[in-house]
DNA sequence: ACATCAATTCGATATCTATCTATATTCGTA
DNA sequence: TACGAATATAGATAGATATCGAATTGATGT
């Protein structure tokens, strides 16, 4: 959630999941408003109007034109049409996987590996991918492992060994047959 | 803001407007998952992902699909359109019409509701219009309604569902075909 | 029946923020 | 220059909620 564009997403909605600042914008659809006009509507105090109003001009959702110290606001809908394009499950999808690139594998297993101990499981079906090969070179070629031990050895380097046994064979990098495994 | 479909995008707003949500999303998008996997990827304690997850639910943005005591989780991209339609300027601007809106109405409304229960049929046809039109916000647009689901809708709010049923097709507030109902 | 493991529910806590009042700033005008 | 009016900023407070550990529920296998 480093991403910039996941960044402003979460600030999109959090400036938009407030009653009153929805009111704002829905006030504001219809015609421009001063801060008193717009708290007079909305029976709130001036600060408070000024308030949200600042929050949403941030975001550009608002712009604000002042004629002497009266300052007129409007609605911007440019900005809801690029909230739109955020809030697609494509653009959500890759909130959790990052770029792809040269040492794009070296640092997955940076990012997820501290020393031996693996932090946590990727949740990205290709970096999980990086963490699983990895994984199967804990286990020598032409050996058959019992169950307890596959445990063991992942255990060594996750607690939920469970999972990790199951996307290794999942995946294919490793065989299982009566309960004997053996890597490929 | 009494409008019901005001207050379900505030919901869809307030539910996302917070990152671990978002992330679980971005995860549910590329794979089910269970709430132990979530958590592990999250850094987060198992009852604070089951706490989000049933925030999700509750909005039809995440199913579940139970394995045994295993929970998988999945997104559900329709919601998300539901959101993105809610999300236009013109669905802004009629969160405040019925602020200016007619004075009587309000006070049809209040004296023969009693929170979402309707204490009588109005026996003047203008009123029961009022009671009618609060009605069909009961109902999505454009969604298609089997007859026993339109019951039980109406049901909620007076045990006479049989005859609201018969007045809003007669006001032509809904229509039916084939024993199935659609708002218009 | 019992033990175990995943998930949920419960209760407590800490953080966040919408809102308020009080104060400061900015601009038009007498 | 000083005054009044409209906004903005600062600081305080109250309500909401994300998160946690502990206890409970529910399913599975011995």
């Amino acid at each position: 959630m480093t991403d910039e564009e996941s960044q402003i997403l979460l600030q999109f909605l959090k400036v938009l999941a407030d009653e009153s600042r929805l009111r704002i914008l829905g006030l504001l659809t219809n015609r421009e408003a001063s801060v008193e006009e717009l708290a007079a509507y909305l029976k709130l105090r001036a600060p408070t109007v000024s308030h949200h109003l600042h929050r949403l001009q941030t975001l550009q959702l608002v712009a604000m034109r002042a004629e002497g110290n009266v300052h007129f606001y409007r609605f911007q809908p440019e900005s809801l049409y690029r909230l739109n394009r955020m809030l697609t499950p494509e653009k959500l999808s890759r909130l959790t996987d990052d770029v792809q690139g040269d040492e794009w594998e070296r640092k997955v297993l940076r990012d997820f590996l501290s020393g031996e101990e693996l932090k946590e499981i990727p949740a990205s079906r290709k970096k999980r991918l990086v963490i699983l090969k990895w994984l199967t070179d804990k286990f020598e070629a032409d050996v058959r492992y019992p169950e307890t031990e596959v445990n063991e050895i992942i255990g060594r380097h996750h607690p939920d060994f469970a999972t990790l046994r199951r996307e290794l064979i999942g995946n294919g990098l490793m065989e299982r047959e009566h309960g004997v495994y053996w890597r490929i």
